[in-house]
RNA sequence: CGGGGCGUAGCGCAGAUGGUAGCGCGCUUGGUUCGGGACCAAGAGGCCGCUGGUUCAAGUCCAGUCGCCCCGACCA
């Protein structure tokens, strides 16, 4: 490719509405440009960089045993209202109408579509299991797009959806899924971890993230840092051990005045007490019922969790007037002692506390020396906290870390969710009609993109790994078009396309230093670079985007150096 | 949905107190340069987001409207 020729707008300055270092250097490297909120053209080295990508997907896929297709991007709701999804998917799910007042969604994801399709196709357990997959573009009406591709509204997925006779021809599949994310990442030149996760509005029990670690990501992930134990998983998902106070007398319950103390810190200051002795109630709805939630005043409530064990469809931290009207007292002051109206639960943390401070149901009051069982009833205990780093691994003991990462894929056991309310069924071995087991699997392959910029680059641009290089080599001429070492340079590089290798070959008629720049900011592995030095010793300069090492070749032995370093990579 | 910010050339921006629009980058043409974003000369490119108002006169003041960006969406 003749960069003349091609379309690779690259940027001296970085655009004023790019955040993380991916998405600037997406826009400047000419990969990049907006459309509108969330939507995005990839320009040609961005979309060479996503047909790499879905080519090492196609290749561990069809080596698990998927099988290509594709669905419909649009989708009747119809199908969303058979598997319930129309009502609980939210404004996420981009709905619109036809011109006969039909209702349709642009696809997020595809598990209606495909098990509708596997419910009239797949009839024998003879053809299981099965597994489909495609790679297309996915919408999602995002709350708020951010970050270029990273989460956009429009963007590239892979996801695949298996079909099983039983949990455990599901059970192996998902391992194999697992293996075979994990080759994608590795072959992406990424940096990842597997970790357990909240399934959310996929469905379903079972579920891994493959996170990719970076700074700029949304995602935060407690893992232990016991390689044996290899504990992880999201901060929605995570359990931890938190340290247990000292046993110690029953005291007196006691009111106290607290003026205008409300927050944590505010009581804990005043009264003098540290925050693991105060316990949080906080008021939550759920699905028309109000639920105080105790909690130790050093923990945070994990909304996941307690959703789950409330059994609610919705969540929310009552507003004000909901507080007072069950409290009758102001924000900041509600607590269980005498408290009606409200189902009393607790997490774990509050199992061992003794002679703890809750706000007294009146404003500016709280009580101390507060025990349940006394002076309150709680009617269960549950694991509803966020894990923290700091806190201790619940398989090992260890000393829990927290960081940050971007999720590129997700894999589900879905089980008979879809297949049930879908009514999606096979003619099992003994003549009955079954259900199927189902698996699902996601990979994010422009979000891979963004990923892979924003743990592969340094002060010049990007630099790709040559798993996922746009091209492999750049060669560069020094001089101007027509001149020795140009004509030089054309051959090189006709020499190199003709053997195989992706180059591209700057034929630009600009200076030295505007080509050196724009090399290193498009991030191509390896530079051929060809001036009259070159020709006048027959020394020729191979130059290696990661390291800046340079290595000097003779004419004739330029492709074969290439070769080797491109298989040695 | 709430808070903040911004809409002026393809991009980045400047345009007190109102007087009919400019800079840098990029683009075109010609010439000189050629190992780290060269230089000279000549050009092209604007419904100053949109609508209405005030005024002799509006990019500038007023009202409305649309769009985009950032922050938040919750811990008593």
């Amino acid at each position: 490719m003749l960069l003349s020729k091609y379309l690779a707008p690259t940027l001296k300055e970085t655009p004023a509405d790019a955040e993380i270092i991916s998405h600037k250097l997406m826009i400047r490297a000419g990969m990049l440009r907006k459309v509108g909120p969330g939507i995005y053209n990839y320009l040609p080295l961005c979309f060479r960089v996503i047909k790499k990508i879905e080519e090492i997907v196609r290749e561990e896929m069809n080596k698990a045993d998927a099988i290509e297709l594709l669905m419909p991007i649009l989708t009747p709701a119809e199908l969303w209202m058979q598997s319930g999804r129309w009502d609980v998917y939210g404004k996420e799910l981009m709905r619109f109408s036809d011109r006969h007042d039909k209702e349709y969604a642009l696809g997020p994801t595809h598990e209606e579509v495909i098990t509708s399709l596997a419910g009239n196709e797949v009839k024998s357990y003879r053809q299981l299991p099965i597994c489909l997959y495609q790679i297309q573009s996915k919408f999602r009406d995002e709350v708020r797009p951010r970050f270029g591709v990273m989460r956009a509204r429009e963007f590239v997925m892979k996801d695949a959806y298996s079909f099983h006779a039983n949990e455990k021809c599901l059970d192996e599949y998902y391992k194999k899924m697992y293996e075979a994310y994990s080759n994608i990442f590795k072959r992406c030149g990424l940096r990842f971890r597997a970790v357990l996760a909240d399934s959310g509005a996929i469905g379903g029990e079972n579920t891994h993230e493959f996170m990719v670690l970076a700074s700029s990501g949304e995602s935060r992930v407690i893992s232990c840092p016991n390689d044996k134990c290899g504990y992880a998983a999201t901060d929605e998902t995570a359990d931890s051990n938190i340290f247990r106070p000292e046993k110690e007398e029953l005291k007196e319950l006691q009111k106290v005045d607290t003026p205008n103390k409300k927050t944590i810190e505010e009581v804990s200051g005043y009264l003098k007490i540290e925050p693991y002795k105060l316990v949080k109630t906080l008021l939550y709805k759920y699905d028309g019922n109000i639920a105080a939630v105790l909690i130790r005043g050093d923990r945070d409530v994990n909304e996941i969790k307690l959703k789950k064990v409330l059994n609610a469809n919705e969540i929310e931290l009552a507003d004000a007037d909901t507080v007072s009207k069950i409290t009758g007292c102001a924000v900041g002051f509600a607590g269980p002692v005498n408290l009606k109206n409200a189902k009393i639960i607790a997490d774990n943390s509050v199992k061992n506390l003794l002679n703890f401070t809750v706000g007294a149901n009146s404003t500016d009051a709280h009580f101390i020396n507060v025990n349940y069982n006394r002076d309150f009833e709680i009617e269960k205990f549950y694991d509803i906290r966020l894990a923290n780093k700091g806190d201790k691994c619940v398989k090992c003991g260890a000393v829990l870390e927290d960081y940050r990462g971007i999720e590129v894929g997700q894999i589900f056991k879905l089980g008979e969710k879809y297949s049930k309310s879908m009514n999606a069924v096979y003619t099992a071995e003994d003549g009955k009609l079954k259900n199927y087991i189902m698996g699902c699997y996601g990979i994010g392959i422009t979000r891979i993109v963004a990923a892979a910029i924003e743990q592969n680059n340094d002060e010049k641009g990007i630099v790709w790994t040559l798993g996922i290089a746009p091209f492999q080599v750049i060669v560069i001429a020094l001089g101007k078009p027509g001149s020795k070492e140009f004509q030089t340079a054309k051959e090189i590089y006709e020499e190199l396309k003709n053997s195989g290798i992706e180059v591209l070959f700057d034929d630009r008629n600009v200076s030295p230093g505007f080509k050196f720049k724009d090399a290193d900011l498009i991030g191509i592995p390896f530079q051929a670079i060809v001036s009259q030095k070159s020709l006048a010793g027959n020394s020729f300069e191979i130059c290696v985007r990661k390291s800046g090492e340079k290595i000097m070749v003779d004419r004739n032995s330029i492709k074969s150096k290439l070769d080797e370093l491109i298989r040695l990579n």
